[in-house]
DNA sequence: AAGACGGTCAACCGCTCCTTC
DNA sequence: CGAAGGAGCGGTTGACCGTCT
């Protein structure tokens, strides 16, 4: 019938993991279809890149959530839905695989359907035209814990020279996007029958740096029910 | 003691988006 | 401008493990 696959499938051995571990650190991230040849796997270039930002990645953190991170997942999840990579590159050490298994078997079942996110802002924030003008910042956003979203260009040096400058302004970007979400978020939580647009945002940034410091007020009786709902589960 | 059941997590699959030519 | 290829994302699956009956 169908074609069986020339690559390896299941669990990873220590084996392919050490050879994986050495390849990334001498080649670096990226460039994931040449991975499995460098490194002698044989394995896809999908199955590579999962092992390596899912589990050997050396930033990735084990073990529980931390009570403040579980707070920022029910927040992000209730202002983003389920775009777990956004939501991660907001979580050091964690991977959108971690989060997404997290809420899946943790806090889907025990957060009841009002502290989940409103459908209709659940469903702006999923078109993908909104998202996908930004792509910058729904796709580079999550380097900061995972490292892996690298621009195309990361193989040559001369990208990296402009690094310095670009940086800045990504970052820049990036931080106002976070910044505007959040604060629409609040906006719509006081204003939940009207939605602003993503696209044409005229909303103030506060001069705060603290990503989070202009919603934590939007947000604090919906944590007493949070937490509430999950039962103190994680140290509360 | 053992089988059933449920929860968790690593991994795969299919799709979309982006970049390059 | 369109096609092709590559990279990444989210949903789903399946194996493993602990708990319950």
């Amino acid at each position: 019938m169908g074609r069986v696959s020339r690559f390896r499938k299941g669990s990873w051995t220590e084996e392919e993991d050490k050879l994986l571990r050495r390849c990334v650190e001498m080649y670096g991230e990226g460039k994931w279809r040449h991975i499995p040849a460098r490194a002698g796997l044989n394995r896809c270039r999908k199955s590579c890149r999962l092992r390596w930002l899912n589990y050997l990645h050396p930033d990735i953190k084990r073990g529980d959530f931390a009570v403040d991170e579980v707070d920022l997942i029910i927040r992000l999840h209730r202002l983003l839905g389920n775009r777990w990579t956004l939501i991660a590159g907001r979580i050091p050490g964690r991977t959108a695989n971690d989060v997404k298994n997290f809420w899946n078997s943790h806090l889907s079942k025990k957060l009841t359907p009002e502290h989940k996110l409103t459908s209709s802002f659940t469903h702006k924030l999923h078109d993908p035209v909104s998202i996908a003008t930004n792509s910058r910042w729904s796709r580079g956003n999550s380097e900061s814990s995972s490292g892996d979203q690298q621009p195309q260009g990361e193989e040559e040096d001369e990208d990296e020279e402009q690094e310095g400058e670009e940086g800045e302004e990504e970052k820049e970007a990036n931080s106002s996007f976070w910044k505007n979400l959040l604060l629409e978020g609040e906006e719509m939580e006081s204003n939940s029958t009207n939605l602003a647009v993503v696209e044409n945002k005229e909303m103030v940034v506060r001069e705060d740096d603290d990503l989070f410091g202009g919603v934590d007020e939007w947000l604090q009786d919906m944590d007493m029910e949070l937490w509430g709902a999950l039962g103190g589960s994680s140290g509360h």
